[in-house]
DNA sequence: GTCTATAGTGCGATAGAC
DNA sequence: GTCTATCGCACTATAGAC
């Protein structure tokens, strides 16, 4: 056994969701967390670089994966149909992660910071997908257009997923998504 | 003339943004805005409610001009359709505004802050949209998807507006953008 | 208009593991 | 000895409370 319990990280990511459920964000110190983590806030400070991103840490993964699936799409694929890929991909990810993902929606949804904080994430995907789009050839407004309607539909599709009554699963949701925007967007 | 130079608000956001340029966001504090503008930092958070605000106070007319615009537009219009008068509604409001915008688009575009806050206000204003399209009739997941696809076209033909080279004006611009998106989101 | 809590930073000390 | 995770302390600026 080491000197220091093991999974800072983790226990760090778990002590946060924990108090900002219990008590809220805003009446949640970095102290506080770090307290019930058993460290010091000085030591928060090395594994997250500000209060908020303890709860968006992690992201990396998720990102590269939809990348991965956007430039493995077939070659002949229109744009909109390899971000479709990149949607769909993002799946593997949301296994039994739903009671989790409920909890953080909600601290999220009450706090005007971390709303902020999810948006910027969601706009670094889109510039992500959007620069995979470039390589695979697309035109870079055409690439900027279709990724950030597909973020539309993966955002909007998350959360009807982890919504209370609904059955269906997320590829289902986006699918249904993708179709919906194809329609509106056509009748201009 | 009164006890105070008049018009404080606009001394402030004037400072601050001579400041943000001058120096950058991060290294100008709120008590070098207020000296500037000769005031007290006390004074400069009774007109914003934190630092980032200078730069974004003042969107509400423009919301509500867009959404004035989406529910006079016809009935019968498709949601997409109302959407687009928004969109359109907006150039009245980007006159000769564009020395300024560029001044403020770099700033914003330097720090990760102010774009979170770019961000949160356009979301807000997608929110309005959206709230308007469902008094107009349409089902919720339509409003939604509609109104966040206005905002994407809104966003980029605002940008592309602004860009140094650009010879266009808005409104063509947003309409080349809808249809553009129109033509890609069909093809899914 | 002052006073205070908290976020966040820089630098260095400590205590083990190896 | 070196390496590394953690802690301690001093400090600034924002933001809100009194």
């Amino acid at each position: 056994m080491g000197r220091w319990e093991p999974d800072a990280l983790g226990r760090l990511r778990a002590a946060a969701l924990d108090l900002f459920v219990e008590r809220g964000y805003e009446q949640t110190t970095v102290a506080d967390i770090a307290e019930r983590a058993g460290l010091t806030a000085r030591t928060f400070f090395r594994y997250f670089p500000d209060k908020r991103e303890v709860l968006f840490q992690g992201s990396e993964r998720l990102q590269q994966a939809m990348v991965d699936a956007l430039l493995t799409a077939p070659p002949k694929a229109a744009a909109m149909e390899a971000v479709a890929a990149a949607i769909e991909s993002a799946g593997q990810y949301f296994g039994d992660i739903r009671e989790f993902a409920r909890r953080r929606r909600d601290v999220i949804a009450a706090n005007a910071e971390l709303r902020e904080r999810e948006l910027i994430k969601l706009a670094a995907l889109s510039g992500a997908l959007a620069d995979a789009l470039v390589q695979r050839g697309a035109a870079a407004v055409d690439a900027r257009l279709a990724a950030e309607a597909g973020i539309v539909v993966f955002r909007m599709a998350f959360e009807q997923w982890i919504a209370d009554q609904e059955r269906r699963g997320y590829g289902t949701i986006a699918n249904d998504l993708l179709r919906r925007l194809g329609d509106l967007a056509q009748r201009v």
